[in-house]
DNA sequence: CATTTTATGTTAAAATATTAACAGTATGCG
DNA sequence: CGCATACTGTTAATATTTTAACATAAAATG
């Protein structure tokens, strides 16, 4: 079910599916076809198929999908049916919306850490968090089994973290600095440029 | 120099050559050739005289690109020769991360104003700004000629947010709600799902 | 000032991704 | 229980995107 090589416009896309068959769940439908999710989503039903099947097939001649199912098995390929032990490092405002959005947002992704280099912000509460200092990040890092680090620093700070997480064992990194990351082989990395999204509006708009 | 027809791959890379650009301006470096910037950048130089020449031809053969002209074309092709005026519905968490993220990090992006519905926002500073009840949206929107609304609300208020502000003419929504909008022919949404984001490193963690 | 080098703009080829078509199977209904 | 219908999974066609190739023009060199 996975190392075939999956394109990243199919990845991309499987959060988008993941987000309206949970809506679906909600609503109590049990079942659904390519063709009805292709009108509500607004994609074509053949990509739909493609998609799935790049995972194997989900779904029953004549019958459609079960939502519940596909719902549980696209949470399983994109690794949602265990926990995520996360830090974050960087207790300005990005790093304190991310903890509070966290916790009402997103189940099994954990917060299980804060980190900042201002003495001003050490041993503050942020929600159920203390910011703790930066010279304790690798020793947290180990001993809570922390899977994804969370760099929510200026872009002055961000590479170097990053060079002190991946060499404690860090195997993927959401980036929100605002720059690109180099890292290792086999280390992923999740960039959110907030700017770059901002000028891809902006073009948007000019058009 | 514009409307036929680029491609959404092309202008996703735009932003992130204009940084580099700038990057390479503020170290002083002169000029770049394509294959100077392909190694800089990770991608190949093909593909960035291809993107560069969607827009017209930039550089000059022998020479290569004068780097602080083609950043200030990339500049006006992504509109950032000309100030964009936003205001931020929701002034939770997301919302005062990007107030203040704005401050320092967007130049040209000016923040006007800031909303929410709880009345005990109301009134509280956040950074330069002031919260203002909703009700006062339509006329903000209006009277100070705002051209990018920021919706930093959950789901379940953000698409009646963005009827509101499409009906008082807005043409840009920048949008963090965990749901997309559906917007009339000539409204653009750029959208910011951070779960979504998220999920995909969790994928790819997993592989 | 001629010649070599460098590097673009552009055309052509290859690789990917999307859409369409369809064969085949389970379902639902009479 | 058989027949029509509704769908998927999958293969084939189309479209798009990326990469490579190259002809040409400016720049550097001696």
């Amino acid at each position: 079910m996975d190392t075939k090589n999956i394109s990243q416009a199919v990845i991309s896309r499987l959060p988008r599916y993941y987000r309206y068959l949970g809506d679906l769940k909600d609503e109590g439908t049990e079942r659904i076809s390519s063709g009805e999710l292709s009108d509500i989503m607004k994609v074509t039903a053949s990509q739909i198929r493609q998609d799935f099947n790049n995972f194997g097939g989900f779904g029953q001649q004549g019958y459609g999908y079960n939502v519940e199912y596909l719902y549980d098995e696209i949470g399983k390929i994109l690794g949602l049916n265990e926990a995520h032990h996360l830090i974050i490092v960087g207790a300005g405002n990005l790093g304190r919306a991310l903890t509070n959005y966290s916790n009402y947002e997103n189940r099994g992704f954990i917060f299980e850490g804060i980190f900042d280099h201002d003495p001003s912000l050490i041993g503050k509460k942020i929600g159920e968090l203390t910011v703790m200092p930066m010279d304790e990040l690798e020793d947290f890092i180990i001993s809570r089994n922390i899977d994804i680090v969370v760099i929510a620093i200026p872009k002055t700070g961000a590479v170097s973290v990053a060079d002190r997480v991946v060499r404690c064992g860090i195997k993927a990194i959401w980036n929100f600095a605002h720059t690109d990351l180099n890292v290792p082989e086999g280390v992923v990395v999740e960039n959110v440029h907030l700017s770059d999204s901002l000028m891809k509006l902006s073009y948007m708009l000019t058009q």
